[in-house]
DNA sequence: CGTACTTTTGAATCGCATCAAATCTGGTGG
DNA sequence: CCACCAGATTTGATGCGATTCAAAAGTACG
């Protein structure tokens, strides 16, 4: 884990952060292994996903691993934000870039500037909105079935980019991606879904 | 959909609200059927389930019913603090107790009182949080795996309380009830866990 | 004591995971 | 430019686990 000069940041913290907190973060690249934080640790710094993949895992109560959140994209654990130590590691489990916010100043920001709170929650509300779409989505019994919803849900009108390929549209399903490339062709025959110029289309 | 008297708020509304926002607070109870609110509406209150189940839900590109968010106990839609307009109905599924906060008043409190706006951020984190381990939960691919998993993260120290019987479990855990009893009834077997006094408990 | 719901067990079926293997792709280095 | 490799894509075959349908027994409650 090696901290860079400051490209810019991302246009999602660039517009939510308040101008004096900008400054004060910093930039990570991050490889396969790394840990960001580790259990009982006392949260320093939070951080946001801009690439690569991070798990946050914990060992169960027989001894196993539990995953307990895999971000690709977003905040790691943003409840360290009220926690005194953390109740996980983080794993990185891709190569990721990574921004770091200090804590503390982070907190202050909140308290003192009530606008960027307001941005703040808005940001957890669309965070919400996005879990429970993905919960409703895997409770649903077939794989045409999630496929259809996700494009529903997170593609635009009808159409859904594919930036990583098939494979990890099928991991988000929660489905093997051999059962995803059947399904596709299966619905491609049916003309309900089209494929083309790297996007789903529902016809 | 009728309005009463006011018993006490819920514990955890009453220590979420500031004291000047819980007077303005209301009190529903709606039948199966009802709509707190429809499409395109613009958001006047913000709805909290005490019991019973409401549903958001929209109709899909294809013209079928397509499924949000589903709450038994917490918040509905907490986004449209920040929208214009509804993106969805709420339909009542199971006759419920709701709370109602007038969403003005709310906002107004987020903007000039920073403790509340912690205390909702905090709210939101937690939510946050549990709706990541359903998510990871519901990517397991066996009944038995999620069942532990749900044990481990909702539970106390390996022991899950039984509120509302194994079937509503099944649904949380996205199962036939069939499955899970068998699931149970085999983990029983083998000495994995054990069903006792309203409780699940992992030996 | 009857009604509604949960719990439980059984049997048949089906969809998806899994394992295997072939093809295709983009990217790298010789 | 080509050989080569890693990863994505695709198709096939097999088996398991969960759904589904059915039905019986248990339980709460008015």
């Amino acid at each position: 884990m090696t901290a860079t000069d400051t490209p810019p940041l991302p246009p999602a913290l660039q517009d939510l952060l308040p101008a004096d907190l900008r400054p004060a973060c910093t930039y990570l690249k991050s490889k396969r292994g790394d840990r960001l934080f580790t259990l009982r640790k006392k949260p320093q710094r939070m951080f946001y996903v801009a690439s690569g993949e991070v798990v946050l895992q914990r060992v169960g109560v027989q001894g196993d691993s539990l995953v307990l959140q895999r971000v690709r994209q977003g905040f790691v654990a943003e409840a360290s934000l009220q926690s005194a130590h953390y109740h996980c590691d983080a794993v990185v489990t891709s190569p990721a870039d990574l921004i770091a916010i200090p804590i503390e100043p982070l907190r202050q920001a909140l308290v003192t500037d009530p606008a960027f709170a307001m941005r703040w929650i808005a940001m957890l509300n669309q965070e919400l909105k996005r879990l429970r779409l993905q919960c409703e989505r895997l409770s649903l019994r077939g794989v045409a079935d999630r496929l259809l919803h996700l494009i529903e849900t997170e593609g635009e009108r009808g159409r859904l980019p594919l930036r990583a390929g098939l494979k990890s549209v099928a991991a988000e399903l929660g489905v093997s991606h051999e059962a995803l490339y059947r399904t596709v062709a299966e619905l491609e025959k049916q003309q309900v879904l089209q494929r083309a110029e790297g996007e789903l289309r529902i016809l």
